[in-house]
DNA sequence: CCGGCCGACGTAAACGTTTTCTTCCGTTCA
DNA sequence: TGAACGGAAGAAAACGTTTACGTCGGCCGG
């Protein structure tokens, strides 16, 4: 079943089911009519293949994220999926697990099937294999902040604002001894992140202690080696942020395996509020980059890049039959690329550093607590300020 | 640059080169050789869309899931693409989050790609949004047991060797009490597992005690719920087993919240092997169900019902890069719907059961506990059977 | 009242492949 | 030696659209 038996059924010519279904003003409400009656009649849908065949573009849009497993990327899947089939897109999925092969592999299979553009979400190293993309013509975005290259753009996440808010809410609660775990600094937003902290922490007049900047990972396990190295030091700080959720969850498990309470001995920030970072336990304070946001920038920049007017193209489903109507609203032609903006969500691994709770234990007035120690005891059940 | 440049250097015609990338055996070697010369000076990609437009075939198969952020998701959906590309072909990944409305947008979806089967990995029952597939020709597989219709087939999955495994492990241990929390019961997969539960006791020579056969629904928050409906009973079981992980987590969560620990008062087991089930505090004892079985099977499936010569197909990619050879072992033709495989994952969250530690701790040389309580203290580190 | 113009619809070409059919050449057998 | 056959390469049709172009009709202005 093809276009010409809806032309057939609805006694005109293919030209104008084609036209009629691409929503091209010209037509006549009459005849427009009749075409569309003959589409429901006979369920027809229009062949992508060959629409991208003549039309030059495969609606497809590809999205490479470096490990589909670690929970903050399904986020953006999800977000990204959305925003791509409410334009009448579809997406292209390649996870590189950190693998420049496989990465290239990736790179191929996005050129094979033509894609209109490309979201690189892999906070990786491994650019040069997206030449390529350039020399075809195909726009990509980038996370992280890469060169300029042309057909590229870097979508600007505003890192400072969350990171302020995370280390102006220690501050308030009284920490002064805040240790960060980056990311691999190799890469540019794990530096961005690590600088926006250390800005913070300048801005609001204290120092970092160079033993308390480590270098993770960005894994479970890497958070959980850091904050090792950090129990290992003579000193401790009273507070940690981190570069991602997983890291902090790692942390978490250091704190655990240590018998150490979060927050009563230390409190914990996260980055990127991943749906696990709520059913922790306890649950993690974390700064939200909201992947919609993300998704959404990205598209846009996407599809502003390669066709200035293709924006909020319409598919014969939502002509036909309402679906998918686009719940976010599009940003505005003249100023496309807003920056992604983040916040701090706050849970429960933040609170009083340890020597006010030692304070406020000492003043209480019931009991008299045992001299903190490092390895204290898990007498659970709540010393409450 | 298409396949008549190709043509053109090579100084044969666009049918020879069409049949030296396709790897029709009758092309004179040196004819084929100097086509794949031209195809490497020129850097030539086939045109995909071309390609599926002519053949009928689009290489691109969709898979619908649940609930992307449900960390079972993305692990099945990273062996999904191996398996998937490694064949030659692309996913096409759609997301219901349960909304039957959005099962609907994602069945057009891949009619309108013209995918060349759909994997439903949706555990769900909105079923006959399908059936337009099946009056296409579209083959599709499903996980959870449907009635058989027209096209599709369903996957095998062995419920009964794992749980079995996981009861017998915890009957070992001394457990003769035993919960389970299962899934939503309109969900056949979810009945399987609770089936296969019911007979793996009934085997061993155990009652099921109706009030610990609890229905959840699969989440964390399900999980927690139910685990507080046990704890508010007069007598408890010693182990609880969940129909997945995301349910025991939550077991977890409230056996936190009300001060017990695991193992030492409740030893529990969960369903999947989620990556995340190794990070758990503690660690979580899981029945893995091989989402690479899962992922080449549902593959195999579709490729051998819909065409049967069609497997192990080439592509150019592996032929002129040898990039993403097949890791896996193909099923063999002539059985291509093995049964996949689970089986039990021992970590820490199992355990001997509370009374039995009772009496060591009384037959302990040292000390004499304290009597057991409902709501015992966390007197953490050690004590060690 | 007639000519030109504009707007709407249909015809046909184009998109880049695969595949069928045809052609041509070489080989083999009568 | 010639005819039939087989195999390999080229020519051309086909896939289902979009879109440039042509055509026809109607309207408006001269």
């Amino acid at each position: 079943m093809d276009i010409r038996d809806v032309a057939a059924l609805a006694r005109v010519s293919i030209a104008t089911v084609s036209r009629t279904i691409n929503h091209v003003p010209t037509v006549d409400p009459a005849l427009a009519a009749r075409v569309w009656k003959a589409v429901n009649e006979l369920n027809y849908l229009p062949n992508t293949q060959a629409r991208a065949l003549v039309s030059g573009h495969s609606r497809l849009i590809g999205l490479i994220v470096s490990e589909i497993t670690n929970p903050f990327f399904p986020e953006l899947i999800q977000e990204f999926e959305q925003a791509a089939v409410s334009r009448g897109y579809e997406v292209l999925i390649g996870s590189t697990n950190y693998e420049p092969k496989i990465m290239e592999i990736c790179a191929r299979r996005m050129l094979e099937r033509k894609v209109d553009g490309v979201a690189v979400m892999t906070f990786g190293v491994e650019e040069f294999f997206l030449d390529r993309f350039a020399a075809e013509g195909i726009p990509y975005v980038f996370i992280d902040p890469a060169p300029s290259r042309p057909m590229s753009s870097v979508l600007a996440v505003d890192y400072l604002a969350g990171i302020s808010e995370g280390v102006q809410h220690l501050a308030v609660l009284g920490h002064r001894n805040i240790a960060f775990i980056s990311g691999p600094l190799i890469r540019r937003s794990s530096l961005s992140r690590k600088e926006a902290f250390l800005r913070c922490l300048h801005s609001i007049g204290l120092k970092p202690n160079p033993d308390w900047l480590i270098e993770g990972d960005h894994t479970l396990d890497g958070g959980r080696d850091a904050m090792k190295k950090i129990l290992a030091l003579p000193h401790w700080p009273s507070a940690v942020m981190c570069s991602n959720d997983m890291t902090a969850i790692g942390v978490q498990h250091a704190l655990f395996d240590a018998n150490l309470r979060i927050p009563d001995d230390f409190s914990l920030i996260g980055y990127d509020d991943i749906h696990l970072a709520e059913y922790t336990i306890p649950p993690l304070t974390t700064i939200r980059m909201s992947c919609r946001d993300l998704a959404i920038q990205a598209m846009e920049n996407l599809l502003y890049h390669g066709h200035p007017k293709a924006r909020s193209a319409q598919t014969l489903n939502d002509a036909a039959h309402s679906a998918a109507a686009p719940s976010q609203p599009f940003a505005k032609p003249d100023e496309p690329f807003a920056t992604i903006s983040t916040r701090l969500i706050v849970r429960r691994t933040t609170g009083l550093p340890h020597n006010a709770l030692q304070d406020l234990r000492q003043a209480g007035p019931t009991k008299k607590m045992p001299p903190p120690s490092r390895r204290p005891s898990r007498p659970r059940g709540s010393i409450k300020p």
